[in-house]
DNA sequence: CGGTATCCTCTACGATACTG
DNA sequence: CAGTATCGTAGAGGATACCG
């Protein structure tokens, strides 16, 4: 679905017509949870909050995680500029992933999160 | 900041750092993000922030969203304890949904992801 | 090591219709 | 109005094997 529609039109059963104007700050929220919610982009980012991390020890320390969904996620953080991928060598293979400027900037709404979460773990369970 | 004081970090033979055990701070984020996250809910929670609102109200805020989708998230919320549910009156029916303190707890959250997501539209895209 | 390729299941979600 | 019920599809995600 398209998550920029600002507004659509609708018929109901009487024929009679209406603009539903869909909101933009909630947009502005869903857009966000696109680029770090989901399963596993939020710990991704955080683990790679202090240094660059390779591919296999990510995994690792996702533990949980196939390597299948973390190499989407890394991708999807890639292109949207969140996080670079480097080539170290090739041979051996060696790869890692650091967080760009733009994915550093949303360490602090994590480190809320997870701060806001811990807090209430009671509540939540 | 000591942020990751349950992992601990090793070195090998070739200098490189290894966490080995990473995954408590993560899974707090996990564990957020399963209350706020996912496709509405953070829509959801933000439609609140300001007074209750009716269940079909709700619906067309969301613009896009089934009834069945904001049913199902509307009683995940109620469940994990963000929200209230209210019946005001039997006949018509009218039912109200509003923030409870916990749920009201996560606003701050929200609207900094709000900020960050409106901030960055261009980066996003 | 850092991925791909397959296959498969499961559930998230949408559309539509119906109800008290 | 505030939901339920039912059906159908897409894709999320796991398991496993394979590859350069």
């Amino acid at each position: 679905m398209d998550i920029n529609k600002k507004s659509s039109v609708k018929t109901d059963s009487k024929g009679r017509k209406k603009v539903i104007n869909a909101c933009i700050e909630p947009c502005a929220i869903e857009k966000g949870m696109r680029l770090i919610g989901g399963k596993w982009k939020g710990s991704i980012l955080w683990h790679l909050k202090d240094a660059p991390v390779r591919f296999n020890d990510l995994t690792r320390m996702l533990g949980g995680a196939s390597k299948k969904m973390v190499d989407q996620r890394l991708k999807e953080l890639e292109a949207e500029n969140m996080i670079i991928r480097k080539v170290l060598s090739e041979r051996p293979v060696a790869v890692t992933y650091e967080l760009t400027e733009f994915g550093r900037s949303a360490l602090g709404i994590l480190d809320t999160l997870r701060q806001w979460s811990e807090d209430h773990s009671i509540a939540i369970r």
